[in-house]
DNA sequence: ATGGGTGCAAAGGATTTGCAACATT
DNA sequence: AATGTTGCAAATCCTTTGCACCCAT
């Protein structure tokens, strides 16, 4: 797992000063498997940091997602929550109880997509929706 | 391209009344090229129809889309737009002009991702992004 | 002391909802 | 007449902004 000092110094290079409620955050959404909101990020540090608004919050995720460090995902269009999962992969929604999965992704998936030749792609997203294992089989 | 009557049909046939609006606003979506949000319907077609709502271009896009007559994309975060075109493609959004541009894909894209073995996945958005051919000359 | 960071309260904007008028069968 | 559709106005929700206070350098 990454270390907190990691982290900071992760921080600093992409020139954000790691100010005790950032690095929080970004450990919090970096460490997460759960795509948390940035309500669910607010309600898990509130506690742990005695002091922290909402609005720091949203101000801090987009702060980061404009470095590059974290990713926004719209993949439920009721609410937009971040992951911190750098590694190629994409995400799969189950439209019964809501749960975002992550999945694998070759590296070379964009050969699948024609077209791209004259553009200039850096980021990619691959959203699939449909049922999960388990709601699959309450049905 | 598609005829009225052809719409017309596919309204009936997805269990939906073909209203003038609704036919209006379906063919609109269908025919459209431009992944247009409710606003951008709103406008097209107030003056044509003579009466209508903004609320019942909502409703109304909302009613196909749970009807898998169009698609939502949630490409853009601060908007949603629709989109008639029901061919497996893709979408890449210009960070610089925000033109959003479809792209071909290949039927067996699912083939580059891991771990769906499980999943009943019934619907695929890829949403690239970067800079289109022009805004990437400028640069 | 100075520049940035934080957080309250208020504003903003897209979308939805309640409800009454209306159209169509 | 009955049922479904429309559309105004108001409400809602998420997110951003203005601004004053605070912290760290």
């Amino acid at each position: 797992m990454v270390s907190r000092a990691e982290l900071k110094e992760e921080l600093i290079k992409a020139g954000i000063r790691p100010s005790v409620q950032r690095l929080a955050i970004f450990e919090y959404v970096r460490r997460s498997c759960q795509h948390p909101t940035a309500e669910v990020v607010y309600e898990a540090l509130r506690d742990e940091l005695g002091s922290l608004s909402l609005t720091t919050v949203y101000n801090t995720l987009k702060l980061f997602v404009d470095a590059g460090l974290i990713m926004m995902l719209t993949i439920d269009d009721t609410f937009r929550c971040f992951d911190g999962n750098r590694s190629n992969h994409a995400h799969f929604r189950c439209n019964d109880c809501g749960k975002i999965i992550d999945l694998g992704m070759k590296k070379d998936f964009l050969s699948m997509v024609e077209g791209v030749e004259g553009l200039a792609v850096n980021e990619a997203q691959l959203y699939l929706k449909g049922l999960c294992g388990e709601c699959k089989k309450k049905k």
